[in-house]
DNA sequence: CTGAAAGCGCTAACAC
DNA sequence: GTGTTAGCGCTTTCAG
């Protein structure tokens, strides 16, 4: 038995095509008893639009591309789960699409989006500001942490809430930091060092600056060693997962945290909770970068010449065990 | 400026449409310098096929989709980027669709898909075996971590690498045990606990059964609090999430690892080598099971009427530093 | 309220 | 080798 199609329907229903088409689009302009019996049959014949045949039409397939510079960090199933319930409930569906950390990749695979999908939301990207914009031409495009101009984004601005951060730190006791930072091409990676430089300056302390590293376990390891050779007591850590190979490499060094150093991370992904000690960082608001990207996408589709919007959903420190007190004995280191 | 088409790139070769279409999908049948010539006015003109109008006429659309319980949970990103980087390889692409955890969506979801998506792979669906069926029917389907009747599957058979697991616990002396199990829904949790089970028995050795226990890093806070209230000396969870959230708990309650207790888990996912400490655990082979399970998509894709195949995939046990020896101290508890 | 008809962009016979 | 033609399943005027 063939895929049913409007016509199949219209036949065992006495009806014409065009009245099967409109049950589903414009149920309003159909009498009620044709649309029952309509529906009824749909429902019996399995029937399910074929989203080329409507795409072909309307100039719209119902399906947005997500590209995520590397799935298995952890920042990006939050965000995923946020972009597809969005995208879900706005009726359209998600095609995700993992660059595995090449910048090449990013900019191949968006171009090849064009045609396959009514737009894309481009997270964290590395790629360059030209051939992203290249990249991205005809094709409606937001970006997610990172800006550019003449394309939408909407970025999580933590610069608050590393001050935050540093304050409590100083109010514990700390005068001697380290800045763990994040991978050179990474857009959120300079604007946290950045705000972390600045709140230093103002706060009058020492700050060593350390990397850049990758963010992953294995980059917080190294950049656990490295923070290890200096003698700071508090470090900024670019990203959780840096921050919890720090803490596993603290550990086996033998140095307690936050008994000896103090450690915050960034971005309040699952493994902060679930690591020992839990990570004092900075929560971002997963849930709303994701909503508001589909939301700016969405809108950006509807009317492909407004001008782009930009944005900015705050972070906000959220303080838990990987931070304490400087007690005399590593004053004294 | 529209999006260009077949017709527009061969208005400016002076080719007729077909000999354009030929170009991209039967270039041997185009004489070479026309090829070159629409090549080249293609590129210029920024043409990207049209997937919707392609699907209309070849009754493909080159996207497969991926449903999975549960995005946020570690053991998906894994798999999901071997899915998609087999899928990508085969010149189709992916779409992700997480279910969050509930099976009434995994049903709908999958429902949806007949028309979309030229066939879907369900990884650890928690649905039931006739809704699943039904929604499955008329779409290639592959299930992952599930065997039905009737459907494919990949799965992973960790029997063999459990036994493994206890022979090793068993060596360091470990005799009395406790097996913390899954959700009830999961297909995989109960082959995980039956093998247990099996092979305690046959071991001559005690297993008390606790839960079963959500598989987050919380259902492991409540499964290690259980595990304390036994005198066994060795857990094994139903998979890492749980582990670590055990570890968390005995950690919380001065209980030392493995120095007074020890632990495995399963799946071997990122968190199982950041977690202090490390891990014993059964390692999935998740390339294997992701790109097997697109393989073996493709083919029931490209043959719709071949029988259902199911393909068996074993973990492997691998030691880490959550087993330890059976001290004296213990042993007296 | 409903039907007839045109056409979205592309592929695949079939002619030449 | 290349052009002509006929749809794929659906939406959308335009008539009625």
């Amino acid at each position: 038995m063939a895929r049913a199609t409007i016509y199949s329907i219209a036949e065992r229903c006495g009806v014409s095509a065009a009245t099967v088409s409109r049950v589903f689009n414009r149920p309003e302009l159909v009498r009620e008893s044709v649309r029952e019996r309509v529906l009824r049959v749909a429902a019996e014949l399995d029937y399910q639009p074929s989203s080329a045949a409507r795409g072909l039409v309307t100039g719209r397939v119902g399906l947005v591309a997500l590209l995520v510079p590397d799935i298995t960090n952890p920042f990006f199933p939050l965000l995923v789960r946020s972009v597809q319930r969005t995208a879900e409930r706005a009726g359209t569906s998600l095609m995700l699409i993992d660059a595995e950390e090449s910048a090449a990749a990013e900019i191949r695979l968006v171009t090849k989006l064009r045609g396959r999908v009514d737009g894309v939301i481009v997270a964290s990207p590395r790629a360059s500001a030209a051939a992203l914009r290249e990249a991205a031409r005809g094709l409606p495009c937001v970006l997610v942490n990172r800006t550019l101009r003449e394309l939408s984004s909407v970025i999580c601005d933590n610069t608050a809430a590393l001050f935050d951060a540093g304050e409590h730190l100083y109010e514990l006791g700390h005068r001697d930091f380290a800045l763990l930072s994040g991978p050179n091409a990474s857009w959120a990676a300079g604007r946290r060092s950045k705000a972390v430089r600045r709140w230093a300056r103002g706060r009058g302390v020492r700050l060593a600056e350390l990397g850049p590293f990758r963010s992953s376990f294995k980059g917080g390891r190294q950049a656990g060693a490295a923070f290890l050779a200096t003698d700071t007591t508090a470090a900024f850590a670019f990203d959780d997962l840096m921050a919890c190979g720090v803490i596993a490499e603290l550990a086996e060094n033998g140095v307690s945290v936050p008994g000896e150093r103090s450690i915050v991370g960034c971005d309040d992904v699952l493994l902060a909770q679930t690591v020992t000690p839990s990570l004092s960082t900075v929560t971002a608001p997963l849930d709303d970068l994701g909503r508001t990207a589909v939301e700016v996408l969405i809108r950006q589709i509807e009317a492909p010449d407004a001008e782009p919007v930009a944005k900015v959903l705050p972070g906000v420190f959220t303080r838990r065990a990987s931070t304490g007190p400087l007690t005399g004995a590593q004053a004294s280191a």
